[in-house]
DNA sequence: ATTATCTATAGATCTATAGATAATGC
DNA sequence: ATTATCTATAGATCTATAGATAATGC
């Protein structure tokens, strides 16, 4: 809620060091993004101007109308550099799951596919996927935040639906998506690391512990999921 | 992500009727109120600006200063307004929940409570109360944003913990607080009403459709909650 | 020569305040 | 008399662009 505030101007690392323009570019294309993420995970799109990025990088506001069109555009980039990585990890370990148990999938297999995968990412890729996930989770809770996720993550969330259908063949198609909203709003909840469950819990579990979600939330879905079987229209 | 954008500003009903200048304060105030929360809602509390607000209810700008120190006590107010009716609610409910089952309450039951009473009032309680959803669902998304909650919204968690903790005795207390954590992202993930289910479902599932989450919420998550019973520490 | 970065600045908002006016209240 | 609302405006940003300068590349 707090605006982004100017901070004291880094220095900029000038490495001397033998750069060519395309890898100049690069960095400072890199540092940018790093930067635009960190505060646009914080504040949003409108709480965070180009002069606050600028200022965070250590140079003048007008190279950010060098490197992108508007800030739209840099926050749309923002999103998309992480997230076709994300997905194609995603993409592929939900490929080897469906080889390796040959068409025979589980509820819980497949969710551990999908989740630990992002789990790990995110817990081991740095700050810069620390910030990202907590920049993502705020999209997903706004209906133009969300729209930016259906290019990038439709496909990889498809072909778990997939395995879920395998999985689960009597339940109807309806609640294996209900089951994957429930899914994907505690997952995005939990990359936000809000910071809520620390002081509701008065200190017992962190909202940033990815490692304790990871062991819940796979087997926790898996058997919301399995309620399914048999059990629709119960009526409270 | 659009930005609010100045709407035809919507002549005022000036009622000629015999208003009383309190209930003249109090219109006011609560078209201010209704105005900023479907803005916030849509973009956030730098998304919109007191200009956007002062337009759409049809008064000054420098109206809202009389009513509001800034722009983000007016979001405060706006946030407070409903937190405190949705939680009494829901207080209630839970009291009375907690007599009806004399000190055995299930799983299930206690979170059929605490998530039903709240789906009926933004599915019945009008536009006024969607809007206010969505603008919840964002702010449990971001650190700033949560921090809010804690205030209003802790006692009636704790509240419904309490009964979890009755219903599950041999779960570890982590465990209980982990398993709200789902349930919270997915609620709100549902609040939201993201459209994002939609188009992933080729309109099979609608996320604004807050009944067919109720028909399913509760029991997903309290089949989730049992699953912790012994199996902890089950580590892949 | 081309590309990366900076200087300078126009134009558009936005917030916030001071002070006027219009309407109700005793 | 008091309260609700408006007019006018200052001061602070913010975005975006034009044009200069500094650094790499052939």
């Amino acid at each position: 809620m707090t605006r982004a505030k100017a901070k004291l101007p880094r220095k900029r690392t000038v490495k001397k060091s033998p750069r060519t323009k395309a890898e100049q570019r690069a960095e400072t294309l890199e540092q940018i993004l790093d930067s635009a993420e960190l505060l646009f995970s914080k504040h949003g799109l409108y709480g965070v101007t180009l002069r606050d990025v600028a200022l965070k990088v250590g140079v003048h506001t007008s190279l950010m109308h060098y490197y992108f069109e508007d800030k739209f555009a840099l926050f749309k980039a923002v999103f998309v550099r992480r997230a076709e990585v994300t997905s194609a990890r995603r993409m592929k370990a939900l490929e080897q799951y469906e080889k390796d148990t040959g068409g025979k999938p589980t509820v819980a297999g497949a969710l551990h596919v999908f989740l630990d995968t992002d789990f790990d990412l995110y817990t081991n890729g740095g700050e810069g996927w620390r910030n990202y996930g907590a920049f993502g989770s705020q999209l997903s809770n706004t209906p133009e935040g969300a729209a930016m996720f259906d290019q990038h993550f439709d496909p990889v969330v498809l072909r778990l639906i997939g395995l879920l259908r395998k999985a689960l063949p009597d339940v109807p198609e309806e609640d294996i998506f209900w089951g994957y909203h429930f899914v994907t709003g505690s997952f995005m909840h939990s990359l936000s690391r809000s910071g809520r469950l620390d002081r509701l819990s008065n200190g017992l579990c962190r909202s940033g512990d990815l490692p304790s979600v990871k062991a819940r939330m796979a087997d926790f879905m898996a058997a919301g999921f399995l309620s399914f079987v048999g059990s629709r229209k119960k009526s409270r």
